[in-house]
DNA sequence: GCTTGACCTGGAGCGTGCTCCAGGGACGAG
DNA sequence: CTCGTCCCTGGAGCACGCTCCAGGTCAAGC
């Protein structure tokens, strides 16, 4: 980021952000920026300035953000780059794409409703706790988005 | 696991689980549950035979359970470590166990959403896809759990 | 043109959570 | 008692996803 606090970039002809910038810009860090394009998640090379400085577009930054969309739902780094090599081969594998990201769906959606249940069973011990302890120190009575009461046997005094 | 396949433990006064059954039993692999051990997540030393070999008993197993939904919900092992120390320790830290449990909650809850609304936005793109290729190959038209319809820039052609 | 802060590359390092291995003892059916 | 398994310990190794570093270049305000 430049030292200068520009909130907006400059209001001429924008010739792309910084890697600095370009990371405050999606939430992440410089170096996971510089990564990822080592690691071939990006579409293209990010385009340079004359000396070789990297000058982020918006097509890099919106691609960036899908990167980080599918990262954040615990998409592997591998699987990400191979989404990117469809993306980058060009027009006639979508059925590929959709496949992949289809079954990322599928493994996402089954991870919510498992992470969900186990919630359910840790709400219940709170609720153990609660009643042991005289204290409403915080937060209400618990209760899950999607209460999915699993068989909770509680688990040796604990 | 012993050779002979038996389904259902001896019939007799069960002595507990091998190292093996455990493993089975609780869904984990035998070095998980010696590595659990050794790192301190256990309430107390598993029980062992006159040889020296682990026979689970049921408060360990049903402790191990708590400590894989710990787990599968993203408490770090230090964090499971520490509350297995309070519980350990004794009554009288309730307290503080209901407050690193609602700690807990809250991380996953905020996980859960954040997962979903990105979902949905992945959901978004393919549904993109399906519209771009014919074919409904497979699944119906997608559509997350609970929407979160989030302001879904396209990014950049991918 | 100088200075100062930002950026570059290649490569090493690290935290997390297991997973594997060698060398040796325990168990139980026959 | 003897096999064939299973289990033990201590410690090394590994996959993943960054994160940090050194040594050097670039950029822009004065």
């Amino acid at each position: 980021m430049s030292t200068v606090d520009r909130t907006s970039p400059p209001p001429h002809a924008t010739a792309g952000l910084s890697i600095a910038d370009a990371a405050q810009a999606v939430g992440l860090s410089i170096d996971t920026l510089r990564y990822y394009e080592r690691d071939g998640l990006m579409l293209r090379p990010v385009p340079r300035s004359g000396g070789g400085q990297r000058r982020y577009e918006d097509a890099d930054l919106r691609w960036v953000l899908l990167v980080t969309r599918l990262r954040a739902t615990g998409l592997p780094i591998r699987d990400v780059r191979r989404y990117a090599e469809l993306v980058r081969a060009g027009e006639g594998n979508e059925a590929e794409r959709l496949e992949l990201l289809r079954e990322h769906r599928r493994h996402v959606l089954a991870q919510l409703a498992e992470v969900t249940e186990h919630l359910g069973a840790i709400d219940a011990k709170i609720g153990v706790y609660e009643e042991r302890v005289g204290a409403a120190s915080s937060a209400p009575p618990s209760s899950s988005p999607s209460p999915v009461s699993a068989p909770v046997s509680s688990p040796a005094r604990g």
